[in-house]
DNA sequence: TCACCTATATTTAGGCA
DNA sequence: TTGCCTAAATATAGGTG
């Protein structure tokens, strides 16, 4: 088996940069977190409540034994000084909330707009890479590939030479050859095979032994929690 | 010193009997509950709070940035029926009103990043076509390149023949030998660029950890924290 | 209650399905 | 999104001061 783990990776703690690894992490963690208040609950009869907004603006909650009553009591304890101002006119303020409502609306669609365009960057970028898989270190490439490189190589070093004796004859301005790197018209390059499939050498891993971890789960149940409404 | 500690023992997931044990246990896992809490803040840029009621009558709460604002979205989100309805319904719609501010201002940030996100990827795109230049026509390459390109392919073609020769010789699944494309060693290839120089923008290591835990360090500042009143 | 120690028990990052 | 896998990174039980 070809390492096909690194295991656990150390990880900065700043707010992590490429947005499907947030999501990801978000979400593992986040079910962490809420095991561990459903341990302390059990094990220490406690209560408590947790309130997540997550970076997909969801609302995410734990409460045991219920968030209301936990909120109720809570707020109770520290009485909140919610701003009663009552400014303006019960109209005014209906505009104002259908005005938020319209701004939140339209940047939301901006955010949509604008992270189609970064994936599609993205996209376009990785196409680019695999695109230039010769870039790579040789150790990641197959056997076939390293033969076609080979001859690939050879092929165009050939032509190269022959450039390079025509660029010094003609000492003009380069009259654009016909000659393309790795165009079509090289039948050695036709057949490149592409980045992926490096894979070749991996042992398929058959493990029949089931002793891993997860065969006996559940044992500290959830209290109750899910996302929130909205 | 015989056998100083067993390490930590595996514990039942039920409500701890011997009083002492559960206090400790809660005092610890606590603090790793909103330690938990404040990584989650951190990496994924949530906003997070959490109240908990101790076993000794006391309130401990977490709540980034602020308690007191997520509690009020939390509320505005979920209308609660509380029995002090006298200034409910203004209160209310403020934290409404506040609530949507709050996901503007937030969704506002997410198009900046998005669209510097945007923009450093087209960045990175042109860098990374003009350092791919050999991928271009050989028409469109000058005299220098082309030579420069010939010495390095044919070095390469070197490294690839013994490449093949080392793995014919092996038959076995690569065992990662030392060869590398554009390693340091060809001079011609020194000045190459290497795939991995699209990243530098989002490492902004400040770390200045001192890898023992015992040493009390605030290397991930937690959002301001602690026991609630009474 | 908190700090520190050791030796384990858990969690989880990164890949993959 | 969720679950599974591996290997490494953390968390933490139990003990001591």
């Amino acid at each position: 088996m070809a390492r096909t783990s690194r295991g656990r990776q150390k990880v900065e703690m700043v707010k992590m940069v490429k947005d499907s690894n947030r999501q990801v992490t978000f979400s593992k963690r986040r079910s962490g977190l809420f095991k561990k208040a459903s341990e302390l609950c059990t094990l220490c009869g406690v209560e408590i409540a947790i309130i997540v907004f997550s970076p997909g603006h969801k609302v995410f909650s734990f409460g045991h034994p219920s968030i209301q009553a936990l909120l109720d009591r809570f707020l109770a304890r520290n009485p909140t000084k919610l701003a009663t101002s009552s400014s303006s006119s019960s109209a005014h303020r209906n505009a104002q909330v259908r005005e938020l409502n319209a701004q939140l609306t339209q940047v939301l669609q901006e955010v949509e707009i604008e992270k189609k365009h970064g994936e599609e960057l993205n996209r376009i970028r990785k196409i680019s890479q695999s695109h230039c898989w010769w870039e790579a270190p040789v150790r990641e490439l197959g056997l076939d590939q390293l033969q076609h490189l080979k001859a690939a190589l050879q092929e165009f070093s050939k032509n190269i030479s022959r450039q390079k004796l025509f660029l010094q004859t003609c000492s003009a301005p380069t009259p654009t050859p016909p000659l393309q790197f790795f165009g079509p018209a090289n039948p050695a390059m036709a057949t490149l095979p592409t980045a992926d499939n490096h894979l070749q050498y991996d042992i398929k891993n058959i493990n029949p032994t089931t002793t891993t971890t997860n065969s006996n789960n559940n044992l500290h149940l959830h209290h109750g929690y899910g996302s929130g409404f909205y």
